[in-house]
DNA sequence: ATATTGTATGATAACGATACCATACTATCA
DNA sequence: TGATAGTATGGTATCGTTATCATACAATAT
């Protein structure tokens, strides 16, 4: 364990001299550069990024705090974020809150004495106070994937509206009228957009009296415990529109076991997609969000603020990525030739 | 950004007091110590780790250095580590290295100057020189998933020989002779291993003049190649065995684009499985190894490493997680009764 | 009554690096 | 020839914490 004073000494230089030959900076001569290189080498030097960082107050560590790494959305877009950070030097802590605003706090906390430069935040819920802990630290802060009650912050996010009433519009386009929507937690801006989205296609295309969605979790089981609850009604939906991918997954599997069959008793589409390197035969008609992307630019953004940091306060920005509508089998074709109206 | 002297100084007290108090160590009275509180909160003290770390020489800090998170084999296992070092008051830095040793040994060089307390290691090629550098640092390390040419480490894996066998046997129970393994690089161990396996298979069933495999990448794009390259051959298998699941996805893909029906035309089984989280039917017949469990357990083990640091030198662990076969559709029924060997 | 142990607090140095300032030599310019 | 700029090196203080040692009083044991 030499520190840079053991290279000095074998060196027979001083330990600023030796600073400056890893760092490459100031003036060393060629002579001094070699002897201290011969130094390093010999000792096996590594050079201790805690005392760097110590005086330099970088770290060049960034954190990823979001809900699950396991949801296939969040699993390329915290690849998007590692290979930008990594490209520019950083390290990323990844961190798993579950949802949990208990979680979302005691990371931010731990994260915050470690001193990382900046920090990625996919926030538990709309109404979180982790902005205004991390502002306290002067932490530069970029929030990903869903609003946050407040103003002055910078988001990356796909157009969970937008995308919400194109894919109910889709279903409306082919015949149906009794869409049920599963959205995932009301907490959460993401299902808020979605269900406003889905509320706006209804209404604009005459449905407002069938307007009927369920707030729920973002997860399989969640998909599952509301197909059962919706099918134990007496008037069962035409369609299902999964809140996301794993909603929507979890529907299917519980129509499969209703024995209800997609699409051919009941169409189902889905907010988010399954990565097609995962399904050999892609089934979900889905809006399809740029994940990678996403993660990308969010730390772009989010060292292009470490780097400014100490200036003026800036612009801060909303970027909304559009999304895309991709057809596939689950949605089915028209059945408006076949459909009657119930109620 | 107060310091641990802004905070002495308001509540009157000594640095040291402080830091016994935050630290909930040595000595302090009742009275001290509600003053101390006081002044942390009216300051919105955040101590500072890494001058923590610098003296104690402990980050709380691992790695998790692996190939790419995006395959659903490592996503899982990354949870299970996330969770369990979380749980001791742990953070994760996670790497991908894209199975290149370039990349491994620069995340490995960032990694020991950040002074990470432990690397959890999914070694790129068996001859990776990574254990004896980090060694050379103190620093525990745990390989997981994979072998590594280094008698004295903890291995973590699953029965790579033991589940290639299986799958194999599998394919043979119903009848398949001409089965081709699709294998991942022949630099890491698992791709050797169940290479390994399949033959063993094989020559215990009497079908050593039918062996046939390739070494290729742990990817889609190369099961979509081998199956290319496969089918382009006089004589077909009958049974495809992906030497993962990205490969055996790729090869299910490249089979339809070639009209080749499966199950029906040639059966499809996979080395590890498509976590049913993200689909719905799951069709592919698989050996399932537990990734969580895994992960898990390597970091556990990772963790007792740093805790008993300093001892004499530890009776490595090799771990090797049993393997189950779970059958599905890909594989189809028996085929001994239409089945005419052509060579 | 003295020794011992437990409780309570602080001063000082150190962890390993770098920022800042100081020094000194050489080369170039007016 | 003296001034100025560029090159080359080092000394000292400091980043924010904690380890170590020192001090002191109270309570208990002998």
């Amino acid at each position: 364990m030499a520190t840079i004073h053991d290279v000095a000494k074998k060196a027979g230089v001083a330990p600023i001299t030796v600073s400056r030959v890893i760092n490459n900076s100031g003036y060393v001569s060629e002579q001094l550069r070699t002897k201290v290189n011969n130094a390093i080498n010999e000792l096996e030097y590594v050079p201790n990024v805690l005392a760097r960082s110590l005086k330099s107050k970088r770290t060049n560590t960034i954190a990823l705090v979001f809900t699950d790494i396991t949801n296939p959305f969040f699993t390329i877009l915290a690849r998007g974020v590692e290979d930008t950070a990594s490209e520019a030097g950083y390290n990323v802590i990844f961190c798993n809150t579950d949802e949990s605003q208990d979680q979302e706090d005691n990371y931010i906390q731990l994260l915050l004495q470690k001193q990382v430069d900046g920090i990625l935040l996919v926030p538990a819920d709309v109404n979180s106070e982790s902005i205004n802990i991390i502002r306290k630290q002067n932490t530069p802060i970029v929030v990903i994937d869903r609003n946050i009650a407040h103003d002055n912050v910078d988001i990356v996010r796909g157009d969970s509206e937008g995308g919400a009433y194109n894919l109910t519009k889709h279903l409306i386009d082919l015949g149906h009228k009794r869409i049920t929507l599963l959205s995932g937690p009301a907490k959460v801006s993401t299902s808020v957009d979605r269900v406003r989205g889905y509320q706006r296609a209804m209404k604009e295309h005459g449905l407002a009296t069938f307007v009927d969605y369920f707030y729920g979790q973002y997860s399989v089981q969640s998909g599952t415990d509301l197909i059962n609850q919706v099918f134990s009604r007496e008037t069962k939906p035409t369609a299902i529109f999964g809140g996301n991918n794993l909603i929507a997954v979890g529907a299917m599997t519980a129509l499969q076991e209703l024995n209800v069959k997609v699409p051919d008793d009941v169409a189902v589409v889905s907010f988010d997609d399954i990565p097609n390197n995962l399904v050999p035969n892609p089934f979900l008609t889905a809006i399809v969000q740029p994940p990678y992307e996403i993660g990308q630019k969010a730390t772009e953004l989010l060292l292009s603020r470490i780097q400014d940091e100490g200036e003026s306060e800036p612009a801060y920005q909303e970027i909304v990525f559009p999304v895309k509508l991709i057809v596939r089998a689950s949605s089915g074709g028209s059945i408006a030739e076949n459909y009657t109206d119930v109620s």
